[in-house]
DNA sequence: ATGTTAGGCAGAAACT
DNA sequence: AGTTTCTGCCTAA
């Protein structure tokens, strides 16, 4: 139906029934408007009733006269049957009245089990045996399948899907509105709204249509296709195929059986005094190539390899790019090199098979191509068809994509009847050669770049600005890929204006698109934080923002100039209260409750602390309470490696010791919240407290808030360099390392001095570029520590450590601004971390060398100087090893990844996670950096 | 009950 | 205490 037709006045009725709450009346007034409104409807439309007995049994009389095919409703196969269920099993619901909400007339309640606390994980077998004979269509469910959304609650996809605003009604306000017939009414119509809405959101998705056109396409049941089911679906359609051609198809072995038989076998080997599990392994894989052995654990870990994902040229691209992939790659390599059952060759040591020489076409492949024909068939009557045939007939084309698609899956399923894991591990297989060939054919026969691809695509770096010589490059590559194969085929998807490529399966890119032949852009983004669900609103907004300024083709200045700014402004927002926080907060247990206490259920519970992702891992929403918070003692250092943070107190050890303990914000912030946003929190702490502690619904006169401000670190007193003797460095401080066994902190000696006494070379090597000696290190000793203390020694894990601590600290003080000296007799360095001297000005202030030197401190070092002091600092510290530690752990834009990518980029993307430690304090001074692309 | 593998990343547990 | 490994989540394809 046209949404026009159904959304018509009268074409559809709906009733209410509404009971007394337990003891209550009626609100006045109700029965006459009840009546009022029946009568002007002409029919029942909301119906009262005195017990919930009654108005469940009300509920199916009305359901037995209506006698619906299908039920509709959201979350209904997770929650509104299993309570209606559930209560009718309470009140005493006479069998015949709850058994009319089926078709099958049913005289005891089968098992309801609660089985499966996964929310949303459909109905379970008990509750889908009472509504036999009517199809199940949970909105919820199908959403969840059909759509890509934040979260998939009814207010949300009303929101964004149907355009309308849904209210929410707490629980707990619920009784309250029993109380006056307006609000009684008000309810009756949320309620009904709800029911509306899901009707609605059925329609809009064309559930009944898609999963009819799925449901024929396959021959299996429709109730099962409305449930998901996509194993079963592929399983029917295989069924019919291989029947129709006379061949005797494997057994279904279900998840009992399967048990029994590997019981059986075990149970026979017992009686021969064989070792139970090899026999089992070598019987199974023997007797039956589908049958697999994955019975190790719960969750199991990949059965074969699968799709090749290129190593992401990382940077930011402002030419064009070409996106080219296969179409559907995966049924085209089936049919490409005819892989079916009745084909491939297995063997029987578990071999990835060779390819079939067979000609004759496979069932799978015939199949396939079966399915591609139809659909190019469909698609080519959409070209003409109007009205709601094109709707139909899209449909139907997606139908037989979805099943063409799905089909792959299937083979590699272990519970599949047609599971095959030869056959997939061979299409997975030629996914990766032929992804492979066809990067080496692009970049060694036609000499194009290759920056990124993943399974089935490849992205080609044009550096054209000309989008007709861009397109035709495409042609050109198209045409030389194509031509090796038969029914594979690569295709332009897309033409990137700009590009940032981050890291595998995380990039975002300015997309044209052409509209009736005149171009558009949009920003197209993969895996980045801002398309996940489980962070919050305000990064992702920050880290969009971020984005559409990299992505806009301005100037660095400027774009670095407009990210800086709103992020103060987002500072200043936070910090004056117009962000609030509330909104971005959900609180969530962080710890498992310790063993200790058991009766943790009945303590007193505590809000726990901010925290701005959301849909919290362990399901906890806003506002929710729970009995432990996080925090450490007074006076001691917190951090990530303190040890302390990982472990939740009870409240009524808090009050204990209500006098010492305190929560540590800092820490806190740091590590439950976003990087930015807890460094921004942490700026504003000074300010902060009291409106933190009623964030966390805390008495801040009860705890006091420790702050990074007040620990009283002053920057100044990090180094800035080490090298000494090294022009560049003149003016720094030395490198200070500490001993991990005193603790005590002492001078690095001379770097030259280092490099003399590990080298066991001679002269000549250690003036060219060489190894650097991390086992140097090691032999390391603290000079105030006896030489055989073993703590003494320096760990190269330590060394890292340190060296990644100074380091951040060094890009603090340089993004801060280096300055030098403009005299060139002079050459004084600093940073001007000291403006505190120097005054906080952007022009250059006289040098401290005056009246020595007349010249005065400018601002010396592009970013890329610095990044080049900072590899060659790591570098005669050590330690590859170290970097590509500090690499991992730090993610600090190191050597490669700096030189390839935009500063912009390492200062906001990863919604600026790499910089979180620099953006601190508001030492970033982004401004101050002088580069250019 | 249930389509696949590859990959990044935060947080917690385990290890030394 | 400091570090590494494991786990869960969610994405890309």
């Amino acid at each position: 139906m046209l949404a026009s037709e159904w959304k018509r006045r009268g074409a559809l009725s709906h009733f209410t029934v509404v009971r007394k709450l337990d003891g209550g009346i009626f609100p006045m007034g109700l029965t006459k408007e009840v009546s009022e409104r029946n009568s002007k409807a002409g029919a029942t439309v909301l119906a009262l009733e005195s017990s919930e007995r009654a108005l469940l049994n009300r509920l199916m009389i009305e359901l037995n006269k209506l006698d619906g095919d299908i039920l509709v409703g959201h979350n209904i196969s997770g929650f509104d049957l299993d309570v209606l269920l559930h209560r009718a099993q309470a009140s005493k619901v006479p069998s015949s009245m709850w058994s009319k909400i089926g078709r099958l007339k049913r005289s005891v309640m089968p098992k309801l089990t609660k089985g499966n606390v996964l929310y949303g994980s459909g109905a379970s077998p008990g509750i889908m045996s009472c509504i036999a004979g009517r199809l199940l269509c949970d909105t919820y469910l199908c959403s969840r399948d059909l759509l890509k959304e934040v979260s998939y609650s009814l207010t949300q996809l009303a929101k964004t899907q149907l355009k309308k605003d849904r209210k929410e009604i707490s629980p707990h306000d619920i009784p309250a509105m029993f109380q006056t017939s307006g609000a009684l009414l008000e309810l009756v119509e949320y309620g009904e709204t709800d029911a509306w809405l899901s009707l609605e959101l059925m329609f809009h998705l064309s559930v009944l249509p898609l999963t009819r056109q799925l449901t024929n396409i396959s021959g299996n049941l429709w109730g099962k296709t409305l449930q998901g089911a996509r194993a079963q679906r592929v399983e029917y359609l295989l069924l019919h195929s291989f029947h129709a051609k006379k061949y005797i198809v494997p057994d279904k072995i279900s998840a009992r059986n399967k048990e029994s038989s590997t019981t059986k076998r075990k149970l026979n080997a017992g009686i021969d005094g064989e070792d139970a599990d090899d026999l089992n392994v070598n019987d199974v894989s023997l007797d039956n190539g589908a049958l697999h052995i994955d019975q190790g654990k719960g969750k199991k870990g990949p059965a074969y390899s699968g799709g090749l994902v290129l190593e992401p040229k990382k940077g930011l691209y402002d030419k064009y790019i070409l996106l080219l992939d296969f179409n559907s790659l995966y049924p085209s390599i089936i049919q490409e090199y005819n892989i079916c059952f009745t084909t491939v060759e297995r063997s029987p040591d578990g071999q990835i098979p060779s390819l079939p020489s067979s000609k004759t076409t496979g069932v799978l492949p015939e199949l396939l191509r079966n399915l591609v024909e139809r659909r190019r068939m469909v698609k080519s009557w959409l070209k003409t068809a109007s009205g709601l045939k094109v709707q139909q007939l899209d449909i139907q084309q997606q139908a037989l994509k979805l099943t063409a698609n799905s089909m792959y899956g299937c083979l590699g399923f272990s519970n599949s009847r047609f599971y095959a894991k030869p056959l997939a591990e061979l299409i997975t297989l030629q996914g990766r050669e032929i992804l492979q060939s066809t990067v080496d054919l692009v970049q060694n026969n036609l000499n194009l770049e290759v920056i990124y691809g993943d399974t089935d695509s490849i992205m080609i770096y044009s550096g054209l600005d000309d989008i007709a010589k861009a397109k035709a490059i495409a042609g050109k590559v198209m045409q030389e890929v194509n031509k090796k194969y038969r029914y594979l085929e690569i295709d332009l998807d897309g033409l990137y204006k700009r590009m940032l490529l981050l890291k595998k399966k995380k990039y975002a890119a300015v997309k044209v698109l052409f509209k009736d032949g005149t171009p558009y852009e949009v920003i197209e983004r993969k895996g980045l934080d801002m398309v996940r669900r489980d962070w919050s609103l305000l990064s992702k907004e920050i880290g969009d923002f971020c984005l559409s300024q990299i992505l806009s083709g301005g100037t660095c200045e400027d774009v670095v100039e407009s990210i800086h700014s709103s992020l103060m402004e987002v500072q200043e927002e936070m910090r004056n209260g117009a962000i609030e926080l509330e909104k971005y907060v959900i609180t969530k247990s962080l710890t498992k409750p310790p063993e200790d206490y058991p009766d943790a259920k009945n303590q007193p519970h505590v809000q726990v602390a901010l925290r701005l992702k959301q849909n919290g891992y362990s399901g906890c929403s806003a506002g929710d309470t729970v009995p432990y918070i996080i925090c450490c003692q007074q006076g001691t250092s917190s951090g990530p490696s303190s040890g302390i943070a990982q472990r939740a107190r009870h409240p009524e050890e808090l009050k204990r010791d209500s006098g010492e303990w305190m929560i540590d914000i800092d820490y806190y912030l740091s590590q439950q919240i976003h990087p930015v946003v807890s460094r921004l929190c942490a700026s504003i702490q000074g300010t902060s407290p009291a409106r933190l502690a009623e964030c966390l619904g805390l008495d801040s006169s009860k705890f006091q808030f420790k702050t990074a401000d007040s620990v009283g670190q002053d920057p100044s007193t990090v180094l800035l360099s080490v090298i000494d003797d090294d022009e560049r460095y003149r003016g720094c401080e030395p490198l200070q390392l500490s001993c991990p066994s005193c603790s005590s902190t002492f001078e690095c000696p001379p770097v030259s001095s280092l490099l003399s006494t590990s080298s066991s070379g001679n002269s000549l090597d250690s003036q060219t570029e060489k190894e650097p000696d991390c086992n140097f290190w090691r032999r390391m000793h603290c000079p105030r520590c006896p030489d055989d203390v073993d703590g003494s020694r320096i760990s190269p894990a330590m060394l890292a450590n340190q060296v990644k601590r100074q380091a951040d600290n060094f890009i603090s003080l340089y993004y801060k601004g280096l300055m030098m000296c403009d005299d060139e007799m002079c050459k004084y360095t600093t940073c001007s971390l000291n403006l505190r001297v120097f005054g906080d000005s952007e022009r250059g202030t006289v040098c401290p060398n005056y009246p020595r030197c007349n010249g005065h401190l400018i601002r010396q070092y592009t970013e890329a100087d610095l990044y080049r002091q900072l590899s060659y600092f790591c570098h005669m510290l050590d330690a590859t090893r170290c970097l590509e530690k500090l690499d991992q752990k730090a993610r600090l834009p190191f050597e490669k990844d700096f030189a390839a990518i935009h500063p912009a980029i390492s200062l906001a993307t990863s919604v600026i996670r790499n910089i979180r430690d620099r953006c601190a304090f508001g030492w970033v001074q982004l401004k101050d950096l002088t580069v250019s692309v």
